[in-house]
DNA sequence: GGCCTTGATTGAAACGTTTTAAACTTTCGT
DNA sequence: ACGAAAGTTTAAAACGTTTCAATCAAGGCC
């Protein structure tokens, strides 16, 4: 144990195992993938051979011959979002279960780097990607030209319907909104999010039937563009309280715009309920302990992520002959709205 | 286009663009890596044919060739956790400033999944990982017998002091503790974690620190060992509510578990901060907007992720003579008492 | 005009696997 | 005993890069 160089950082390879069980590498190969026609004695040499030398495969001299990485991207907008990460659980344990590594990237909500990342991605080899969207829909027409396996999740581009799994968001929406009706709601506002993004636009378009069926004035000032981020939920919060005759009730698009909201009520002095009620997109652990506890549109997260692991997974089999038969391949989840305490009916 | 199979998936190579360019894949891989010593004209035909093409290199088998894959892992118990997204996003802030992909995995708070994670990475390949540790020290020595890169991110196995990068958690403990009692709190409870995990006996030992030189007295029933999850800081909580001689304060040692003594408290009508004050480990955006807002202390998540992403590229840089050195290399930083409603002087 | 030097270009050998086809065994029917 | 058939084992050719060493072209110098 004195000529070792300090940096050796040699990998114990097949050749290595091949050589010590007395046997060829073609042979190691075969036990290791579990392919029939070795002998019981063969077998029994290499296993004890790997054992001893702590033999772990190189999966990427496997890829590079193989053709596939069994990994898959996932892209989402905010990692620090409770949301994504909870479909992202999801994700994973479906991947895992067959055989897939998922790795999580962050796209910041900014479209340039989502493209970024998936080139790198793509350059990765992953044999799939899993899309929650920030961009409109250029990339994906890139994508899919390629024939490249991806499948939406959450949020697509308007216009696409394709590969995706989403929430019934128009229908979310509409009936959140008439719950705030039937509460006595007449001024009612939403802080919407992108409207390139079909989370954004079918949460609006939800609201306006809703608002329309009930012959309910929608004013334009009572509609605010936000963009999904806590900052904007703030300002048009702001907005909103600051105009001459406010609205009794506000429905914020996601759980971040809704905090910003928060902050900007309280910052206000606004009771929420009593002043103004809060219906906010997206539950999550903490809406129940909020000040007040948080009246939200629950969506099944763990299961889209399943589900659109699932469909990515049909995607991917090399032996789609399915692609002709153009089924529309969109699954729609149904959410839950769960009444607490930040809303009531208005003046009580 | 009538020839063409419908599962045509080949990829353009390199051998490709040389071709269209007419030029070897020995010019092509030059002015891909920036190689000087490459013509003005043949660099413009090479990048041009990459254009025509849509080349993306194979990082498959560059990775092959070189030796490394420009990826690092990183094993967090929790991504629905946002303290470890957050240290997420310093990570990668930092990685891709510096070329690497990282990519995160989840290992549930379970040693048998961590280690499986940790397998799965080292097959392929990644240069390092960074780990929040949920097991103990067995994983560590098998691993740094090899040299593999890794540093320990927040949380490590009590007794190893090496490549890591944490919160100075019994200080920040102490400092907590120490402001309970000089709001006149003396019967002071502790939901700690896992005691194994250097953040679960540390935050204890803060408390311990503090209490002693308080001449306070620990109660044995004062003292609830929770395991850093929501169910555990609930249980815990009723527990300690249930007691006689129930404590005027309790500090929770991270953000999930209290958030279930809050739910705890809520259900037993147990009015927080009048009847007991809560601090708690772990400040997130939520916090602030809690019933109560709480009171917490924060830590540096991104500039940890950072930090930890810095000295593992350290680490993995192949040009390594200091590991004789044996510098301590663990970095210590300094986390911020919050103060907000949950904490108030008793029986005020 | 020969001879060196310098710089640009390329052929071919790796990297650690999988896989095909060929080369061995053995068994067995005749 | 002989050959065919069936069952094991292996040599060698990929996969798409990088890189070393060798070739080639072009000046520069006497």
């Amino acid at each position: 144990m004195g000529d070792r160089r300090a940096t050796e950082k040699k990998m114990v390879t097949m050749h290595d195992v091949a050589r010590l069980a007395n046997v060829s590498v073609a042979t190691v190969s075969a036990v290791i993938n579990g392919k029939n026609g070795v002998s019981a004695k063969l077998t029994m040499q290499v296993k004890e051979a790997m054992a001893t030398l702590d033999y772990h495969p190189d999966l990427i001299a496997r890829s590079l011959k193989i053709g596939r990485t069994h990994t898959i991207g996932m892209i989402v907008p905010d990692v620090t979002n409770p949301f994504h990460t909870e479909v992202m659980r999801g994700v994973e344990d479906e991947a895992r279960l067959n055989g897939y590594s998922p790795m999580l990237c962050n796209s910041n909500e900014d479209p340039e780097q989502e493209r970024h990342l998936l080139d790198t991605l793509f350059s990765q080899r992953v044999d799939g990607v899993l899309l929650a969207a920030s961009d409109s829909s250029a990339v994906y027409d890139r994508l899919t030209r390629r024939r490249f396996p991806i499948v939406f999740i959450d949020r697509l581009p308007v216009g696409h319907k394709q590969n995706a799994v989403v929430t019934d968001n128009v229908g979310a929406a509409y009936d959140a909104i008439k719950y705030l009706i039937s509460l006595g709601h007449e001024r009612i506002a939403i802080i919407a999010g992108h409207l390139h993004l079909s989370t954004g636009s079918d949460r609006l378009e939800g609201y306006r039937k809703a608002m329309q069926e009930a012959h309910l004035l929608i004013r334009d000032e009572y509609f605010q563009g936000g963009d999904f981020q806590l900052e904007s939920g703030y300002r048009c919060g702001l907005q909103l309280l600051r105009l001459a005759d406010p609205p009794t009730a506000i429905f914020s698009c996601n759980n971040k715009m809704t905090l910003g909201l928060m902050r900007a009520l309280s910052e206000s002095q606004m009771p929420c309920p009593e002043r103004v009620s809060v219906l906010s997109f997206d539950d999550f652990e903490w809406a129940a302990n909020f000040s007040p506890k948080l009246t939200t549109i629950a969506q099944p997260t763990h299961e889209m992520g399943k589900q659109a692991m699932r469909m990515l997974l049909r995607i991917m089999r090399p032996d789609r002959e399915d692609l002709g038969v153009s089924e529309e391949n969109v699954v729609v989840l149904k959410a839950e709205l769960r009444i607490r305490d930040s809303t009531a009916s208005p003046r009580s």
